[in-house]
DNA sequence: ATTTATATTGAGACTGAGTCTCAATAAAGC
DNA sequence: GCTTTATTGAGACTCAGTCTCAATATAAAT
């Protein structure tokens, strides 16, 4: 059985524990986000799927998403520009993001020490932690000459 | 000469430097915000204008809201539910926010190893950080009885 | 103080991401 | 294959925020 057919068989059990169907669009959604490494807004991956001839509809991306993010295969994250986006989670540990503010790139990063700090803080102000947000803003080595030649 | 005289003193010095004029609008607005240590929405601060009978828009409310922040006066953050939050800034030295996911209460903090060790790591790649984000989700000491009741 | 040029305002139209509705369709179990 | 019921697509809808434009107010000049 392959990697891909795994995940399927993941995504069908998780269908199951809840009452839901295995669809032709889910599979083709969830093939098309195993398939990719980026951080894609709902129409990136509508028009990925158009390019492939499968077509599906907006809503429907969008109410996958939602399941696919309950069930651990999509992280949905908010960037700041009023598009979320969706990565791939299943083969990546933890991790946050620096964003180029220029080109939009966006580079993965992990502390241990943030990450042991987060907890003490959180700690000390009796404060459960269940998740957070850390993206630094900035410009990427590609785009800082650009951004000198615009004044940045 | 009174601290919020001599806000509105530098408001008005911002607002000729951009070819700005000063309107009891605005000046409406400012004091609002200099009177709440809150961070609210646009109708959170709409509404508090109206309680002391001031009539303004939403829209001249988003407007000064934006050239407020330009000016420093205050800062707009993104909590992740589609509205921003105003919080007056004066006042504050840079600090980041741990959120309850209950009750919205906002809690404030800073941690110089965490901002070092973000430098350090935006060196590494590279990247010339401009601004950051990082925002602890979790249960507030106050909602921890009720969240367990809850089963969260 | 009056005039003049132009920035600002308010009301409501508009935008865009995302959600909801509902009739038609398609899974899944029998 | 039949039945039950979840799912789909199309487009209406929502909601925060932005834009438009005629009426108004500010600031500078006279």
């Amino acid at each position: 059985m392959t990697i891909k057919n795994s995940n399927i068989e993941h995504f069908k059990d998780t269908l199951q524990r809840e009452g839901l169907r295995l669809t032709s669009q889910r599979i083709a959604i969830l093939e098309d986000i195993l398939a990719s490494e980026e951080h894609r807004e709902c129409d990136d991956i509508l028009f990925s799927l158009r390019s492939n001839q499968i077509s599906v509809s907006r809503a429907t991306v969008y109410r996958t998403l939602e399941i696919l993010e309950k069930g651990g295969f999509v992280r949905k994250m908010n960037i700041g520009d009023g598009r979320f986006r969706y990565e791939n989670k299943l083969p990546k540990p933890h991790h946050d993001h620096m964003i180029c503010l220029e080109c939009g790139r966006i580079i993965e990063f992990v502390d241990q020490e943030i990450e042991a700090r987060q907890v003490h803080l959180t700690k000390q102000h009796h404060f459960k932690l269940v998740r957070h947000i850390h993206q630094l803003f900035g410009i990427c080595e590609d785009c800082q000459p650009a951004a000198a030649n615009k004044g940045v």
